[in-house]
DNA sequence: ACCTGAACACCGTTCAAGT
DNA sequence: ACCTGAACACCGTTCAAGT
């Protein structure tokens, strides 16, 4: 070895592969920049030669995470069909790995990241008569309907039903004078599952577009 | 002073109240237990002595938060108003402190925390027909729908239009030849308008699950 | 020019020691 | 019993110094 520095030649491509390792491996929280550069096997320090910081980093990654997302093309059949599917797709995406998704909570431009969903919303926006700015709202509604339940995924994984106190710990004692409707179904607040509420809700916001669309029956 | 060791009877409740109050102050980036600390006049480890870790004191603080939320009485009108109104009035409320919606996100058992809300959303689902599972489960789509759509909101505050690049910079290049839907549109990807989306999606959610109720046309 | 070592100003948490 | 001081094992980041 003739220096002990070598001119690593550190791509910061190379970094954010890295970083994205880490994290998904170990969680955000265990993620550190002194522990990235141990694992590039280099001084703390340098990678700030490529990132301003910590945050700039972070936010690579998350761009990174999504950027070669290739959704599959949408399957045939009814319009509704296909609509739930491509909310399907995309969330399974994000939760595909679920360490990363506080960091796409955080980033900004998250549909930027995704071309390849608004090109496919949009174009089942404009099958059923949506132009322009409304085929945008209406695939921004679907959009962030998808990314909004899928943040709050893990909200379900703890839901009472399962856990020690049941559903006692967990709301306490209903009143039954204040929340008398609350006490009588109380019995009905089953644990969550994730999935199905979100395709059960995912339905109800396609059937409002395809109820509000300016083309009702001409799909073909 | 009699000795250096004040007993101060430092109670949970009030450890709680001054870490709320810093977190909305501060942001909770910058809070951390030795700043509570201080601003407890107390040595950094006291709190420790209430709760086990900062994990379990800011699920304290999360809580608190929501705890004491004062719906008001949803207003007279169509049913759909009065569902979006829930919805509005809740995120509303979610927002009121920004800087707690970060804690809000990793707190679990968000909903026990707004009994108000299951109350008056379980009623709404009751009039037009719903009962049981299938009332909480009508409620549990608007609940969620509207949690989610609140904890994705700070990503509209950066949306392009604004930003120095523009769309251009948000979305690079959109290939017309890969993309040719998004190319034709992009001039209609106008910044996003968080609570006209929110507003707009509920619309949705609201008139599926009501063309989806067992009682369409006995409301009264 | 490119990289590093040491240092600064912080963290959360443990634990032996004080009163 | 109740609280503290010092210490441990970390952080992100700055910057003068090395090659």
């Amino acid at each position: 070895m003739p220096t002990t520095t070598r001119p690593s030649g550190l791509q910061p491509d190379q970094i954010v592969d890295v970083a994205h390792t880490l994290i998904s491996e170990h969680g955000l929280a265990w993620f550190s920049m002194r522990k990235l550069a141990a694992a590039l096997d280099v001084n703390p320090m340098t990678v700030y030669l490529r990132f301003d910081s910590k945050d700039a980093l972070l936010d690579a990654v998350a761009r990174r995470g999504l950027r070669d997302v290739e959704l599959p093309d949408l399957p045939e059949g009814p319009w509704e069909d296909r609509a739930v599917a491509l909310c399907t797709v995309l969330r399974s995406h994000l939760l595909a790995d679920r360490n990363l998704l506080g960091l796409y909570a955080t980033a900004d431009r998250l549909s930027a990241a995704l071309l390849q969903s608004v090109e496919q919303g949009l174009t089942l926006m404009e099958e059923i008569g949506f132009r322009g700015e409304g085929a945008v709202l209406a695939f921004r509604s679907l959009f962030w309907h998808t990314v909004g339940f899928t943040l709050v995924h893990h909200s379900f994984d703890h839901f009472p039903a399962d856990s020690p106190g049941g559903l006692q710990g967990t709301f306490g004692t209903v009143d039954e004078s204040t929340h008398p409707v609350f006490a009588r179904n109380l019995s009905s607040f089953t644990s969550v599952d994730g999935d199905a509420l979100f395709d059960h809700t995912t339905h109800l916001v396609v059937a409002g577009l395809r109820d509000g669309a300016p083309t009702s029956e001409e799909t073909r």
